[in-house]
DNA sequence: AATTCTATTGAGCAGATGATCTTTAAAAGC
DNA sequence: GCTTTTAAAGATCATCTGCTCAATAGAATT
């Protein structure tokens, strides 16, 4: 109506109006602002909104993605990808190292991926979404991390309750709602993570009668 | 445009059109009907498309609320208020019963309330949005729940390693993921959710070494 | 410096959305 | 049975939203 719809503002970098980007190079600068504002706002936050944060014009988001959805399915591949690293499997399985040690090692570096304050909120937004990636997501999770776990556990338990798919998912549980309770209720960050995460192993550990240096 | 926009349907009570209804139960029907809409498609939710399953008009919903929000508001007074019996600091503190038996009492009753897919799922879609609500009851459950619950730990506690707050948070989060797992990224539901319950409540007392009797 | 190529803008459309207001008709009072 | 009251429907508005397309201008090539 009056001409001045949808000027885009300067951008951030350098405070300069830097236009003509090469194409990929616009393609993922869209698409990481894209994951910090979905993570943000959730999925159904508008590309005006979105095209306004990046400081260029709503229309030329839709110059590299056909819709919206394309765009969301670009920040799932972007956030899920490479999330479960492919040799932890082997490294959670190695025998040649205490149980205990694996598990620190393992929940140390995962918990720093899944803590993330984008992949916690997207994985929600996508999870209530009812998105298949989640679930799928979470099966393969099952499949190539709690389950090798259960069966390490068993090779260890010394107790006569024989521990259960649910026992490694309660561990798991316990741990990434630290997470939750941070980045998705918005709760303080505990003071030292790391110690906790040892905790809930050790709990773990000791229910089952594992002494910690086998 | 054609005179056809928003016809009400059927209602699905007994197959008839129910019209007019008392203000105070009409609000509640639509009150209902939003918690359950809401709890499956966020809190985004169109309000054309709640009035279609009310089989009422969109225009008689704000008949009964203002705006928009109005009607969340109340969506969240139906769902957060009474959900925190305020007996259970009493029962959770009663030292003539074994602690075993107050957390297997507590959680017990407490989990059928959170394990509820609407309370799961708007509690999850109004922490995402930010919603203070959500801060709040997590407060009130700290303090009242959470915290008591600490101090009985450390009365009976047998072990060097003194318990922490964290340690009732990592109890309770192990626990709140059986439903999340559930209700937000729909997996199946555990085979005896009570059984994973004591479970978990065991090994948090194995941990501080105390005794089930205690 | 002129030309070409194309990334980006500007303008706008069609349908959706929260909200308003007038009209209709179900039920209570007489 | 007629009148009054008001719950609910019907119509519509202003704005928002995903998306389209022609016009513009930045940069590389000649």
């Amino acid at each position: 109506m009056d001409g001045l719809t949808e000027r885009p503002a300067r951008n951030g970098e350098h405070g300069a109006t830097r236009r003509r980007l090469p194409p990929a190079e616009r393609r993922k600068q869209i698409v990481d602002e894209a994951v910090r504002f979905f993570a943000e706002v959730g999925l159904e936050g508008k590309t005006r909104e979105l095209a306004r944060r990046l400081g260029v014009t709503q229309s030329l988001i839709f110059n590299y993605f056909a819709t919206k959805d394309e765009l969301i399915d670009a920040v799932y591949e972007k956030v899920y990808i490479g999330r479960l690293s492919p040799d932890w499997p082997e490294r959670l399985t190695d025998r040649s190292v205490p149980i205990r040690e694996r598990l620190l090692a393992f929940y140390s570096e995962y918990s720093a991926l899944i803590f993330e304050w984008e992949w916690m909120r997207i994985f929600m937004f996508s999870g209530l979404a009812g998105a298949s990636l989640n679930q799928r997501y979470l099966e393969h999770l099952g499949d190539v991390i709690l389950r090798p776990l259960l069966a390490e556990t068993e090779v260890l338990a010394h107790t006569d309750t024989p521990p259960k798919m649910e026992d490694v998912w309660n561990l798991h549980g316990g741990i990434a709602y630290i997470g939750i309770r941070q980045h998705i209720y918005r709760m303080p960050e505990p003071v030292k993570p790391q110690d906790e995460i040892a905790r809930a192993i050790d709990k773990y550990l000791l229910f089952f009668g594992i002494d910690k240096e086998q």
